[in-house]
DNA sequence: GCATAATACCTCGTGATATGATGTATTTCA
DNA sequence: TGAAATACATCATATCACGAGGTATTATGC
């Protein structure tokens, strides 16, 4: 998928990804995997930027002297997701618009 | 609709509102109006961008001396809207991962 | 034992691009 | 006569995905 098609999906992504259990980094990189792909340096901006919005929270864990992050989401983050599926609405119609034959009258 | 979904989504819906008939910058934007708006601004940096890439050609009528730009759909704007349609599966499949419940194992 | 990969975090610069603000010129209509 | 609609255009700005690069630890293969 191109880089503009990514973008207002992959923040919707990275919150579901944490919606029913709290996640780190590198996780939320690999359960994305099958279903979109994206950088490190992709996810932390947009782990920053979800947090700065208070979609979010971190909380830091020390395991065996490796640093851990782990994010979890907040009212406004499920929020935000039932938004998108209002929003998805209209983009089916603009896909019905695109693939629509003839429109001319 | 926010501006980052309309990323990835525009292009094509330019293409899409010339596909079956030429058309012009002011008209394009009533056309697309009901299903998504942009400004004279955006519409216009988006036909500079396909022009250039060979997906539509420009056609420049005087019309009581009033300018008027056509444009047409060339054979890669058409190609451009069928590997749209291939993208979309993929944005199908991420929509389910957004919506499904319990990711967890 | 040692190199390589994997795990896990981070920053910086760049390029793409939607949009508001602004400008030009003509026609239509109240 | 003046406002709105038609029709084009440019410029500056903000947002954002991503490549390149960096630090540190643990696991794995040879």
């Amino acid at each position: 998928m191109n880089a503009q098609m990514k973008r207002g999906l992959l923040d919707i992504c990275v919150l579901a990804a944490i919606k029913d259990e709290d996640s780190y980094g590198y996780k939320i990189i690999k359960d994305m995997k099958p279903y979109i792909e994206l950088s490190e340096a992709t996810l932390y901006t947009i782990l920053k930027r979800l947090e700065a919005a208070d979609q979010l929270t971190v909380r830091s864990i020390e395991q065996d002297g490796r640093l851990r992050k782990y994010y979890h989401i907040t009212g406004t983050g499920l929020k935000r997701i039932e938004e998108f599926k209002d929003e998805w609405k209209e983009v089916v119609l603009l896909y019905q618009f695109i693939t629509k034959e003839g429109h001319h009258e």
